[in-house]
DNA sequence: TCATTTATTGGACTTTGTCCAGTAAAATTT
DNA sequence: AAATTTTACTGGACAAAGTCCAATAAATGA
């Protein structure tokens, strides 16, 4: 059971760490594109024979929020809509040539992103950053158990 | 130096960890107040003596929206703007009573919000848990000297 | 078949956030 | 000290982001 102040010591990770993602984010996504944008093409450069209705899903937005965007980015090319064999009512989303390069782009800001992070910190203390996160990541998220 | 595979595996922690912190928001600031508005009024409420200016620079905020955000917080008679004596140019902001009540009823959901992240997690996961994150914090912001 | 559900979209709207300009009070320069 | 520049705050106008509801068409279930 953790107690007051490791609860307030986590809020206060939490508190940094998403600032400061944040702050690298804008960084990031100055391409023109907002986040969002950039995330709906993130998640549909990152499947194969996604629907919109699983982007809107996958990223928690609204299906016609979710729309709208899907809609910018076909009329901007980088996207085309296919119809899907199973479902009649539903699309597949592929990225176009150019949707793919964005993609990559955006992936690369990523990259950048996440060495800016750890930019002026030694190697060392960088190998204990990653362990500490991805262990904090296993107990999170690889809970097969939860013990 | 972190290998691309490391730097992939801490992008899916920062991916997981900022939506669930998201999610878990949502359920947090259900008080009828926006995110920012709960953010502004926990900023006052944690600091004495502090001005429009400065939460919107600790805030990250513009400048504009950070003061529409304190009118709305003084109109609902949460916060209250008193003279400055060094500057009168400046606020000094102050939570009222409803607002200090309304501060720890944020605070404790916080709380709460952390619980219910660990909760099905062991005692024992749960402090490496900790361990990890305030290890990921000290790294990255406890940077005396960066080594 | 008929009723219900699901996928997608558009329209109208609210909320959020940005930009610019204005006022008044420092702070700085001359 | 007077003039200039900067700073703190605010309002108006606008743009971007997000929500809600309704409509259409296809799939699913009774």
């Amino acid at each position: 059971m953790l107690s007051q102040k490791e609860i307030n010591e986590i809020r206060a990770f939490n508190r940094k760490y998403t600032d400061q993602l944040g702050l690298l984010n804008k960084q990031v996504f100055n391409t023109g594109f907002s986040f969002q944008e950039s995330r709906v093409l993130l998640e549909i450069g990152s499947h194969t024979e996604l629907s919109p209705m699983e982007v809107a899903k996958n990223l928690d937005m609204d299906a016609s929020y979710t729309s709208r965007i899907i809609k910018k980015l076909v009329k901007l090319k980088l996207v085309t809509k296919h119809e899907s064999k199973k479902d009649a009512r539903s699309k597949i989303l592929i990225l176009t040539k150019s949707g793919q390069e964005l993609f990559n782009k955006i992936d690369d800001d990523s990259n950048k992103q996440i060495k800016q992070l750890v930019t002026n910190i030694s190697p060392q203390k960088q190998e204990e950053l990653y362990k500490s996160l991805t262990t904090a990541y296993d107990i999170l998220f690889n809970n097969e158990s939860e013990n």
